[in-house]
DNA sequence: TTTTCCCGCCAAAAA
DNA sequence: TTTTTGGCGGGAAAA
């Protein structure tokens, strides 16, 4: 009985309809870090430690960090059994801080201290077979046995005050972390601590779950290098050591959640030269993907060769954010300050493909795309003609790299303005001197794609497609320049923007054979066509709100 | 194989 | 009721 369907619930929201049979097995692999619990909490972490924040919103963070709900009530639970959260209403929460930690530490220590031999003998209801009971030691409760709870479980005299439901998770962690810090023992295993923290061996797959949990807060926790994992001395096993509480954890550099799109559906939010490519290349040689080390390696060739006679004003460094210590050692950064930079800052890139907890595989998919693209065009930019699916890999290399300059910066001005209303005058120094080095990076990558454009790539377009491609990202660009400039400045670029999108409409609208021009070239200009008619529907009207939009706010100025 | 542990169903609490 | 929280365990990827 009980057929239940087969389930066929959800594959991905692949929307390409194009390929219907086939594909499977390979698909797509992301191996199954790039999603676990400790990234997700590390991102979160990067996204809420900082200035200004004090309320942390349950979806907000599940969408910025493109996952379930359910996660989040994972980390969240653990995170606030360290003090660091704190719940202060239905879907609200309050930041505290790592400064919070010491205390909430102190308070668990005492608390284990107290009743580590407290037992009430619990009264096993003559029930047998399970009893099942829960944590015993510490955790100041009788906690009566399983459910019961026909009656309200009053429990005789004051209960604490504020008695939540059991919340294995939370409780768990704190058992977890009374197991280190109440005994001299620096180094336990999972199943010993699950041991420990159930009665003993029970059921087996009731412990099972305990270690599973047990896992699950070992993640994020030593995602705040409050545990490591290591192995026990004697022999191999896998156990956690306790590391305590030392300063700020590391804290990967604001890796940004640049393309946040929480579904793969809406791809594009702002960029006009945004296209999401399908890809099936001809797969060269040796060009396995993932590793992000032997990529980035890449990437920074690839970048010095064809950047290379860029001026590069100002030296930049990587930036970090005042008060946070830069991640001790993620990646081989040359501790001593050299300087020897090269003209552009191959840290940053880095930082900004780190694959933020996302989930699809297709940051990964982007990411190679671009490496090996760049690196083509690193041989070939001034003898040959990009072909259309080049040409948008480009965008899309370009449009990571701006993006992952305009959302901390609109962050970072956010803060500032908060700041100076507080009045903190140094804080405010720290962080302005921070926002002008996002700005002047973006200047520099705006004048980079100038620079290849002019030099380059419109010379040698010799379709009006092309060319209009070419005119729309300058203005792109443009667009983004202005948005890091004041002033005269600032005014200069809003033209520029609008002429040259004017004149790519221009272009478009003379050279192209078909009727509807402009949509029919950026059509093509895909490169792949499918679904794509939307798009160009949507793109054209974005373009053309954009004109009036800014032709406003130039008569404005 | 065992160890790790992600996903997400589904049932309590809230609202 | 609906929505928010969060047990809990299947089962598959890693080791």
């Amino acid at each position: 009985m009980s057929d239940l369907p087969p389930e066929k619930t959800n594959m991905e929201l692949s929307s390409s309809s194009s390929m219907p049979g086939s594909s499977s097995s390979l698909h797509h692999s992301y191996s199954r870090k790039q999603k676990s619990l400790g990234l997700l909490c590390t991102n979160f972490l990067a996204l809420y430690n900082r200035h200004g924040i004090e309320t942390i919103g349950l979806d907000d963070a599940s969408s910025k960090l493109g996952v379930e709900r359910r996660r989040i009530y994972d980390i969240v639970n653990v995170l606030e059994s360290v003090g660091v959260l704190t719940r202060r209403a239905k879907n609200q929460y309050t930041w505290k801080g790592f400064a919070a930690i010491p205390a909430a530490l102190k308070e668990l220590q005492e608390e284990g201290a107290k009743d580590t031999f407290h037992r009430f003998y619990v009264n096993e209801n003559v029930k047998g077979s399970d009893d099942e009971d829960d944590e015993e030691e510490s955790s100041s409760q009788p906690l009566s046995t399983s459910q019961t709870d026909t009656s309200k479980p009053s429990l005789p005299d004051s209960s604490k005050i504020d008695n939540r439901r059991e919340k294995s998770l939370g409780l768990l962690t704190q058992n977890f972390i009374k197991l280190f810090i109440c005994s001299q023992a620096t180094i336990i295993s999972l199943d010993e601590a699950a041991k420990l923290l159930l009665g003993d061996a029970h059921n087996t797959s009731i412990m099972r779950t305990k270690v599973r949990r047990l896992y699950d807060i070992a993640n994020v926790l030593s995602s705040m290098n409050l545990i490591e994992k290591t192995h026990t001395l004697d022999s191999r096993k896998p156990a956690f050591k306790w590391l305590g509480y030392n300063g700020e954890p590391t804290f990967t550099l604001s890796s940004d959640l640049m393309m946040q799109a929480e579904s793969k559906k809406r791809v594009f939010g702002t960029d006009l030269s945004n296209v999401s490519v399908k890809r099936s290349k001809t797969h060269d040689s040796a060009t396995e993907r993932s590793l992000k080390m032997k990529h980035h390696a890449i990437a920074e060739s690839s970048y010095n060769r064809i950047f290379d006679a860029h001026e590069s004003r100002h030296g930049s460094r990587g930036y970090e954010f005042g008060p946070f210590a830069p991640a001790t050692g993620t990646y081989p950064t040359a501790p001593l300050e050299d300087s020897s930079k090269r003209a552009f800052d191959v840290e940053n890139l880095v930082s900004d493909y780190r694959p933020s907890y996302q989930n699809q595989a297709d940051e990964a998919e982007k990411y190679d795309d671009m490496v090996e693209f760049l690196d083509k065009v690193a041989k070939n930019v001034d003898t040959a003609e990009l072909t259309p699916e080049e040409r948008n890999l480009l965008s899309i290399a370009y449009k990571n790299l701006i993006a992952g300059r305009r959302a901390p910066l609109k962050r970072t001005r956010s803060i500032e303005k908060k700041e100076t209303k507080k009045g903190n005058t140094n804080n405010v120094s720290i962080i302005k001197d921070h926002r002008v080095k996002i700005e002047s990076e973006i200047t520099k990558i705006c004048d980079q794609v100038f620079n290849l454009i002019d030099s380059h790539l419109l010379p040698s377009a010799s379709t009006a497609d092309s060319k209009v491609f070419y005119l729309k990202m300058t203005g792109d660009y443009h667009r983004y320049l202005s948005d890091s400039k004041t002033g005269a400045e600032k005014i200069k670029a809003v033209k520029r923007t609008l002429e040259v999108y004017k004149s790519a409409q221009a272009i478009a609208l003379n050279d192209l054979p078909s009727t509807n021009a402009f949509e029919a070239a950026i059509t093509e200009m895909h490169g792949v066509r499918e679904e794509s008619y939307e798009e160009t529907a949507l793109i054209t009207n974005l373009i053309l709100d954009r004109i009036t939009l800014w032709t406003d706010e130039l008569k404005w100025s």
